[in-house]
RNA sequence: GGCGUCAUCGUCUAGGCUGGUUUAGGACGCCGCUCUCUCAAGGCGGAGAUCACGGGUUCAAAUCCCGUUGACGCCA
């Protein structure tokens, strides 16, 4: 009896420091993968590189995890007091207690004669290196261990360090990747891979595979970096007499100068753009089409959407162009389709770090907020701007900030003066201080003295704000309230007429 | 250096398997117009791709075959 099999697919980042965007994709279509598929999704951190392991990488990996919504079914989670605990029945998910366990599958490799104790030191290997480099061979290992007998390898194995080779043979290795079909790479020029360190460490391919084997993974989703290591993986599986899972190549992220995505060119720490104020939702929609497309082109998906319509047969080969411009008008697009009190939520830590205080408890003041956010939601590209768009309302008038150009334009004729006199007796007497009262006297107010509508709005704008742009002037008179109105112009006239006659 | 992968507007891509319905479709960006008290958003329109190149198969190729080139990845 054949038992059902489950889909199941893992994500497994080496802790080297934040969670990168590629890898972010690499996880978003694992998931996607998973729940189209009713299958589970496992986080796996292979840390036995000890050399690259940075300290808290893995909980940060794990929170901005968190934040970006992929939530999976096993592997490490953070508590409430951000340590580490483990869930899931294939445990534990963290390669680094796992040592024992791929010692021993190396150990079986070695015995079945699969694998060889290979004794070179890394001087040894290093010349041998430099000489096939002068030769214009292919760096290799030269393979001088391998032929060594049983017992001399045992004797040395006693007194010597070593480290565990894996026995390539000189034939072809095939396999059918789901996104390039039929790969085909020659056993004669792949290296013997080291696959136990003589530290007792492993190397990555043979705790990957074991890992992968033992945790019952059926597909194996990542970069396309790891295609030409394929051929050793299968080796592994293969010499274990395991079932290969299947596997798919995803295309490369590409920097705009066309290499590959990495720290040194841009932003890549998915924690950036959280910094950045970007929607998670958004930065997922957006990594999704790269590599990935419907037929008919469609750009905005919810969560759900994505799940029902992702297939890795629909991925494409080609490398992409990780376009910011692109991901910014999707989170634009996202700002805007998102409810203004989760807005005035999201915000908060960025009103924190642009210097306003904002007390959570009062709630007056947050209602407030959502107001002014909704005025200005269809403009907000990212959450790092809210602040600075809606400050003038929460500022004291005497902290109003002038734009240069503003004053130049605006606070220097004879006639701007008067008009704002004129205009602040009028509005003195409005005792209805709302939008369609104000719209309404406004306008009788420019066509009864014959100004242009542009000029007064705009004049009055620039007394109140500070600034030429922003949110529709009679919004912004009714959310300021009578009282600081009159007090802005009041303190514009003193500031800036003075001198005029 | 070897091996591998890939190749459609500046960018992400549809179409390619099952050749003609494609004057190659959509999205971002760009440009113009419009709406308008401003900035956006919206609406309308535009520019932008000899489908990397060369050869073949065919009445017909972006689509099938072969080769070349380039880009990128891996191996240290």
């Amino acid at each position: 009896m054949n038992k059902p099999t489950v889909v199941r697919v893992r994500f497994a980042p080496s802790p080297t420091g934040f969670l990168h965007i590629g890898g972010l994709r690499t996880a978003l279509f694992n998931y996607l993968f998973a729940r189209n598929n009713n299958g589970k999704f496992i986080l796996r951190i292979e840390d036995t590189d000890r050399t690259r392991y940075v300290e808290g990488a893995t909980e940060n990996l794990i929170s901005i995890l968190n934040w970006s919504g992929l939530d999976y079914d096993e592997g490490p989670y953070l508590d409430t007091h951000g340590k580490i605990y483990q869930k899931g029945d294939y445990g534990p998910y963290i390669q680094s207690q796992r040592i024992e366990i791929y010692k021993r599958y190396a150990m079986e490799l070695l015995k079945k004669g699969f694998a060889y104790r290979c004794f070179c030191s890394p001087q040894r290997l290093e010349e041998v290196r430099k000489l096939q480099l002068l030769n214009k061979q292919p760096p290799k290992y030269d393979r001088l261990c391998r032929n060594l007998s049983e017992t001399e390898s045992n004797r040395r194995a006693a007194i010597e360090p070593y480290t565990i080779r894996l026995k390539v043979p000189d034939e072809k290795i095939v396999f059918t990747d789901i996104i390039r079909d039929k790969v085909e790479f020659d056993g004669s020029l792949i290296d013997d891979q080291v696959l136990l360190k003589s530290d007792g460490y492993p190397t990555y391919h043979l705790a990957n595979v074991v890992d992968d084997h033992l945790m019952e993974i059926t597909h194996v989703i990542r970069g396309e970096e790891w295609l030409s290591s394929t051929p050793k993986h299968i080796l592994i599986y293969k010499y274990l007499d395991w079932q290969p899972p299947q596997f798919a190549h995803l295309p490369l992220l590409l920097n705009p100068d066309r290499s590959k995505l990495s720290k040194r060119s841009g932003d890549v720490a998915v924690e950036e753009y959280k910094k950045e104020g970007y929607l998670p939702e958004a930065l997922l929609n957006y990594v999704a089409l790269l590599g990935w497309s419907t037929e008919d082109s469609q750009q905005i998906f919810t969560k759900q959407e994505l799940i029902d319509k992702f297939s890795l047969s629909r991925c494409s080969k080609s490398p992409a162009i990780f376009d910011k411009q692109k991901l910014l008008w999707m989170n634009s697009e996202y700002i805007r389709k998102t409810d203004p009190y989760k807005l005035m939520e999201y915000s908060i830590p960025f009103f924190v770090s642009y210097g306003i205080k904002i007390d959570i408890n009062n709630s007056e003041i947050k209602e407030y907020i959502v107001k002014l956010i909704q005025l200005e939601q269809q403009k907000i590209k990212l959450l790092k701007d809210i602040p600075y768009m809606i400050e003038f309302f929460l500022k004291p008038d005497t902290e109003i900030e002038y734009k240069e150009n503003v004053v130049k334009k605006y606070f220097y004729l004879d006639t701007q003066k008067q008009i704002l006199i004129e205009v602040r007796d009028m509005l003195q007497t409005i005792t209805q201080f709302d939008k369609t009262t104000l719209e309404h006297q406004l306008r009788n107010f420019c066509s009864n003295r014959g100004y242009k509508t542009t000029e007064v709005f705009q004049l009055l704008r620039a007394a109140v704000s500070g600034r030429s742009e922003g949110p529709g002037l009679f919004d912004l008179l009714f959310f300021l309230g009578k009282e600081r109105v009159i007090n802005r112009i009041n303190l514009v006239i003193k500031k800036f007429f003075l001198n005029i006659k």
